[in-house]
DNA sequence: CGTCTATTCAACCTAAGGGTTGACAACGCC
DNA sequence: GGCGTTGTCAACCCTTAGGTTGAATAGACG
């Protein structure tokens, strides 16, 4: 349990297979079988890959006989979404500000350290 | 090199250093050891955080004398993002629909195995 | 040229991740 | 009650990820 639920839903997504799962759920919940038919693995990989996306809060399971229906959380996803966009934006933001400036600075005010004397007469 | 870009986005924040990193270089350009002071693992390791998250795209770095000032890279945030709000929005349709389902289906049609009769005049 | 600084490369260690097989629990059905 | 189905648990294997130390590269600078 690597502790913060950020690292848990990301590290959760890393992996296509569980993208794919994640896919797969959007479109109505499934049972293990059901969701471990189009792959090549075992139905234990698959439980496994529903356990990481389970403690991930990305799905939830309820028990229906023998069988467990696996049901996709869209809330986690609003928590992912709001640490991306808050980057997103910031990082944006600050492109928009730099090319403003960058815009906004006609020929002369050269930034880089000022190169051998160039100010009127020295030498 | 696990191919997919997806998953090297979000794997590359599935680490918490990592995402604090960017939440770093969010505010702006930062060289490798401004960006490992905070931290309590050496230079060596953040180079290689750095590198995981070049090759998600998340950062570039450009070469400034022998530093190697690092800069976050606003678009694959995007990608993440579009991945995301499509199942956000499935998992969000299905449920809203499912509600209505629910609540467009006054007091008859038990959709459960018919116990017994109801349908009509009761008691 | 020699040296200091900033960064990366290489080898190595350990732990975690994804896979497998085999055994076991829970339930529906004859 | 016994059996097939559905799913999980446990032990194990192999590869990857994150960390370390130590050496190497690349510029600035005296």
């Amino acid at each position: 349990m690597p502790a913060d639920p950020l690292s848990r839903v990301f590290s959760a997504l890393a992996d296509p297979t569980r993208r794919d799962m994640v896919a797969r759920l959007a479109v109505g919940d499934a049972t293990v079988n059901e969701l471990a038919e189009p792959y090549e693995v075992t139905v234990q990989a698959v439980s496994k890959h529903l356990k990481v996306l389970e403690q991930a809060g990305l799905v939830s399971r309820r028990s229906e006989a023998q069988r467990r229906p696996v049901h996709l959380e869209a809330e986690v996803f609003t928590l992912m979404t709001k640490w991306i966009e808050r980057y997103r934006r910031q990082a944006e933001e600050r492109y928009r500000r730099l090319d403003e400036v960058l815009r906004t600075m006609p020929d002369d005010v050269p930034q880089p350290p000022p190169p051998p004397a160039r100010t009127g007469a020295s030498t």
